[in-house]
RNA sequence: GGCCCCAUCGUUUAGCGGCCUAGGACGCUGCCCUUUCACGGCAGUAGCACGGGUUCGAAUCCCGUUGGGGUCACCA
């Protein structure tokens, strides 16, 4: 079989660089269209070109404003912005597929009037039934009928009323492209056959405006999802045509990217909630730590480091090192990457970053006093390198914005409690209480429980020291000791010890056989 | 079923003919550090799907097999 004779593809390879992401606004943003977006983004601030951010919004009955609100929420949260569309404007608006009924007419015009397009009235019924009667396999599909109808036939057809679906005459020949991302790529004649591309109502389809627009649009190299892989030898007749009708002067790159995989073997689904970008961000992920898990799916920076910044990324990227191969998306490895992100935060911009999640868990109130952000910036050294989600915050440092009174004790933290813990809290009152409030600071704490407890009760520090964390934070786990109680303070920190003593002391606590020896204090 | 894509530790990734008795990371296990949990440090666990070639030499190139995935809409 011959190869016809194509248009160039694109040569472009530093500023003169066109990508784009061009997703349509159906549901929430999924992180495998997120990930599309970011390598996009990313090859066009590496070669210094440009990333166009259009909106292929021609299924009325899918696609939703509020979606598309959300695609905009959802780069501008990662820091993925774009050159050209919309909200940006551009020499090509608009950039909205639903504002552009005009601009496709023109075309399906002239590709109609030079022979590109032709009139198919086959409904599906009938392909099936030609299939079936010429022995030729029904999943071949469309047979190319129509190609030979005379105006007579349409005449015919229309005269019954009906009316017809234009279709893009492809060529009888093989097809080939050099994919980015996998290599040379030929699709046998045959494979692909004469494709609907404008509803018998007028309306364009997906298959027509997405190729009509990245040629109107000049774009360069077309980088999307392994799943549109099959359907490029259609793209590229497409653009065979646009440039003999002289929309455009070449065919662009492409670049297919492997899916990014759930559980099993199965792409991950819509369905599964980790496939929500909202969701990594409603339980804490940050912009830097997503971005640099994302970019490993499918690319990594060097053999020895995975951990890296969205510069070291733009710096590095380049389309062709990426790897074809699908990647599962694991969310212990991306809660672990965004670990390490949380602790090169500077410790103010950490404080800053937890606080809607300490408002949304109703600890902190807009706008936050003076003196819980105080608290918070005292508090935010202790618990940075412990957290891999900003969303464990409220958990970690929810006790240091309540009242003594208000402590709610876990119940695996009551069940922890040593049988001397009455002892235990009265031994450490008593040596909290000889310390000026002046000197109330972690150290002295430290050095004077320390005499007390390990030195004079001669209990191992788990043993001591547990008793204290459960009174101060009501948790097994907490941020260090000596240091939470020097934020709480003097009085406070008495105070919680006395609670849970008390709180021992009541019959029917359930808290041990020996808490009566707690009444002590 | 036709066509297309893919194939290195459980997961992810390095490797683009000799540097590989295959490196990193996550996970898991053990130890250390330690005021809990973490963090950090150290050690360990575990992989080139299979079979043919090509080559002095193959994880790396070629072919086949097997396995997985995608796609075959008047959705995008």
């Amino acid at each position: 079989m011959s190869t016809t004779q194509l248009p160039p593809f694109s040569t472009a390879t530093g500023a003169d660089v066109r990508v784009r992401f061009c997703p349509s606004p159906t549901g929430t943003p999924h992180v495998g269209l997120i990930r599309t977006a970011l390598f996009n983004w990313a090859y066009a601030r590496h070669t210094g070109g440009k990333l166009v951010f259009r909106i292929e919004d021609t299924d009325a009955a899918r696609d939703s404003e509020e979606s598309y609100e959300q695609l905009i929420d959802a780069l501008t949260w990662l820091r993925i912005d774009w050159d050209e569309g919309v909200n940006v404007g551009g020499p090509h608006a608009p950039y909205r597929q639903s504002q552009r009924g005009d601009i496709y007419l023109e075309i399906i015009e002239k590709l109609k009037a030079s022979g590109h397009l032709y009139e198919s009235f086959s409904t599906a019924e009938e392909i099936d039934a030609r299939n079936e009667a010429n022995g030729r396999a029904k999943q071949l599909g469309y047979d190319n009928f129509d190609r030979g109808l005379t105006d007579a036939d349409r005449e015919r057809y229309r005269s019954e009323g009906r009316l017809p679906a234009l279709r893009l005459r492809v060529p009888d020949s093989e097809l080939s492209f050099d994919d980015l991302v996998r290599g040379p790529i030929t699709f046998p004649a045959g494979s692909f056959v004469d494709f609907v591309v404008v509803r018998p109502n007028g309306a364009p389809l997906y298959t027509f405006v997405n190729p009509v627009d990245d040629a109107l649009m000049g774009i360069t190299h077309v980088l999307r999802g392994e799943d549109l892989l099959s359907s490029t030898p259609r793209q590229i007749a497409l653009y065979d045509a646009l440039v003999d009708i002289g929309v455009t002067t070449f065919i662009p790159r492409f670049g297919h990217m492997p899916y990014v995989m759930g559980e099993g073997n199965k792409k991950l689904s819509k369905r599964d909630p980790e496939s929500n970008l909202f969701h990594h961000r409603d339980r804490g992920f940050i912009p830097e730590g997503l971005v640099n898990y994302l970019a490993l799916l499918g690319w990594s920076l060097t053999h020895d480091r995975d951990v890296f910044s969205i510069d070291e990324l733009v710096a590095a990227f380049d389309i062709v090192d990426v790897n074809p191969n699908p990647a599962r998306f694991d969310l212990k490895k991306a809660e672990s990457i965004n670990g390490d992100h949380i602790r090169l935060l500077a410790v103010d911009d950490f404080a800053a970053r937890v606080v809607p999640y300490l408002v949304d868990a109703g600890i902190l109130s807009l706008p936050v006093p003076d003196a819980q952000l105080a608290t918070l910036r005292e508090a935010a050294p202790l618990v940075q390198e412990r957290m891999a989600l900003l969303g464990e915050a409220p958990a970690m440092l929810g006790f240091l914005f309540q009242q003594a009174h208000a402590i709610d004790y876990q119940p695996d933290a009551l069940a922890s409690l040593p049988e001397n813990t009455g002892v235990i809290l009265a031994a450490a009152v008593g040596a909290l209480e000889l310390i000026e409030e002046t000197n109330f600071t972690h150290d002295r704490i430290k050095d004077d429980l320390a005499a007390a407890l390990i030195g004079g009760l001669g209990l191992k520090p788990r043993i001591a020291y547990g008793p204290l964390r459960v009174a101060l934070s009501g948790r097994k786990i907490s941020p260090p000791l000596f240091e939470s109680m020097q934020i709480l303070g003097k009085p406070e920190t008495v105070a919680r010890l006395v609670r849970l003593a008390e709180h021992r002391a009541e019959p029917g606590s359930g808290s041990g056989s020996a808490s009566a020896s707690g009444s002590e204090v």
